[in-house]
DNA sequence: TGATTTAGTTCGAGAGGCTGACTACTTTAA
DNA sequence: TTAAAGTAGTCAGCCTCTCGAACTAAATCA
């Protein structure tokens, strides 16, 4: 079985699984929408930044951000640094949909774990941590 | 960090470099007609069950299915068990893209096994292999 | 046989993504 | 110190993928 949809296949379960919570909770994010609101800093991000990070152009990310900020979920600021810039930044209602996306988050790590045991959950992490190193452009 | 994100990154990482590979090679498929594509047995496969398979609505498979059938990496025959039904039935030209596929794919895990070494890669391996049976409701 | 289910299609709409071209500001270098 | 080059972000237009609703035709069940 191909390695690429041994890796889709759970992605997609774990997508699925927090954006149904997230918006069972009462907020109406899309899955293109959180994937951007995950990659803003606390200290607030620019817009080119978070178009690299979340792997879209930067009118993709600036499509994006538009609807977050209309919906609440962020706003932009100034960047004191840079007067071309604006510095976009997660809001307390945001913050708010944090714990619950993590509520998700550990309740499938532990089914996964329940199933795959101890051991093997420990390894699966370990060695996608470390495949990072070389897959993740951003880190 | 999130397992969500753990397993996309990766995941991403293939499906990029295997479409590159292809499209590199002439073939001119997109990823999402690659998707469905994989999925066609080499029997023939109905369009529902090619729509479960890559879980999207059968009217979505049957848009993948007529670009694929019109650039001619499928074909639909009629199902001798069921007058409704069609088979979608892959042809010659999709077969000759699979080694092109095979071969960026069994690189990629080269490269992967060269970062994680020998025994982390089959652990790797072996736990998303095991946590397809509880992820993947095709199997 | 008539009623219900199933396979697949058609239509219309919306989300998400891209390229190219632009404005406004910053940095660099002559 | 000013002209040139680079960078942040926006605007406009387009394409692909995806879905829901409603439909036709064939199969199956009562």
């Amino acid at each position: 079985m191909n390695i690429g949809l041994l890796l889709f296949i759970p992605n997609r379960e774990v997508e699925n699984r927090v954006l149904a919570a997230v918006n069972a909770a009462g907020f109406d994010l899309t899955q293109a929408q959180q994937r951007v609101l995950m990659r803003v800093d606390p200290g607030g991000t620019r817009l080119t930044a978070l178009a690299e990070a979340a792997q879209v152009t930067k009118q993709t990310a600036g499509f994006l951000v538009d609807q977050l900020e209309k919906a609440g979920y962020v706003e932009r600021v100034p960047d004191p640094a840079d007067g071309r810039a604006r510095l976009v930044r997660v809001t307390a209602k945001a913050l708010e949909a944090v714990p619950v996306a993590n509520a998700e988050l550990a309740r499938i790590e532990a089914e996964w774990e329940r199933h795959l045991g101890r051991r093997r959950m420990g390894q699966l992490r370990e060695a996608l941590e470390k495949l990072g190193e070389i897959t993740d452009p951003y880190r």
